[in-house]
DNA sequence: CTATCGTATCGACCATCATCGATCTATCAG
DNA sequence: CTGATAGATCGATGATGGTCGATACGATAG
C-alpha cells in the first residue's frame, strides 16, 4: 500500500495489514458499504457516456437532494468518483483504479 | 446476483442494481469494511496453513474477547470466513468464492 | 440587479455499531 | 464432580452514519 495515490498492491495473502493500512482500506470499503451508493456507481458504470449528472439522481434513487450529494460526496472523498461542474450542473465520472485497487487486494486472498 | 451462494456475476458495468441486491451486496461490504475485520482476514490469508485460531486474536488485535468474538460472528454471517470447532478451540478459515465474488464485480466496473 | 434553478452545507433525529465488563456455556484435566 | 479455560451472549455506552428540512451558495436567464 502506500504510493502516490493510497491503495496500491498490498495483498490480505503476502502481507498482515498493519493497523494504519486497514484503517485506509476500510475507509474505502465504508464508502461501498451503503446501498445507495452501490446503486450510484452502477448507474455510472452502466451509462453509455459513462458519466451521470446529480440531478437525474434524487428521482432515481428515491432520496432527497441533500441526501443524494451527501452520498456522492462521500464516494467522491474515497477516490471512487471524480466531479466535473458544468455550468451549474455538477457530473460525476468513475475512477476505475480505485475500484481496480480493492478488488486487486480482495483478489489476492483468494488463491 | 442470486445463485445458490448468494452474490455471483452481476457487474456494475453491464446491470443496474436493484435495490435489493444493492442492500445484499452492500451488507457484504459492510462486513469488510472494519479495521479490525479486514486484519483478522489478512491474518488468516497469511497464515501458512491458511487457518487460525481464535484465541490468539484478542492479544495480536488489542481487542477483548468478546470485541473479537463479535467480530468473527460477522465475519461467518457475511460468508467470508467458516469455523470449525476443535476441542474447545474455535479455528477459522477463509471462503475464497465469497471474496472473489465481491472483488469480480468491483473489477467489472474497471473497464 | 433579480429571480430561478442546481448543489452544498447545517442542524437535528433516529438507527446502527464497535467496544467492554459481566456472565453463561461447553470442553478438557485432575 | 471440581476447577480451569475457550468462546458466546447480554447489557450498557459512546460514536458513527443515513436521512431530511431549512438554508446558503453559485451560476444562468431575463
Amino acid at each position: 500500500m502506500n504510493t502516490q495515490d493510497g491503495l496500491c498492491c498490498a495483498t490480505l495473502r503476502t502481507s498482515t495489514l498493519s493497523e494504519d493500512d486497514a484503517v485506509e482500506l476500510a475507509s474505502v470499503m465504508k464508502a461501498l458499504a451503503d446501498p445507495v451508493r452501490l446503486r450510484i456507481l452502477a448507474m455510472i458504470a452502466s451509462a453509455p457516456s459513462g458519466e451521470l449528472c446529480a440531478c437525474d439522481l434524487p428521482a432515481a434513487l428515491e432520496r432527497s437532494q441533500p441526501t443524494v450529494s451527501h452520498h456522492l460526496t462521500q464516494l467522491v472523498a474515497a477516490g471512487v468518483l471524480e466531479r466535473e461542474q458544468r455550468g451549474k450542473w455538477a457530473w460525476f465520472r468513475l475512477r476505475p483504479q480505485r475500484l481496480a485497487a480493492v478488488a486487486s487486494i480482495l483478489g489476492s486472498a483468494c488463491g
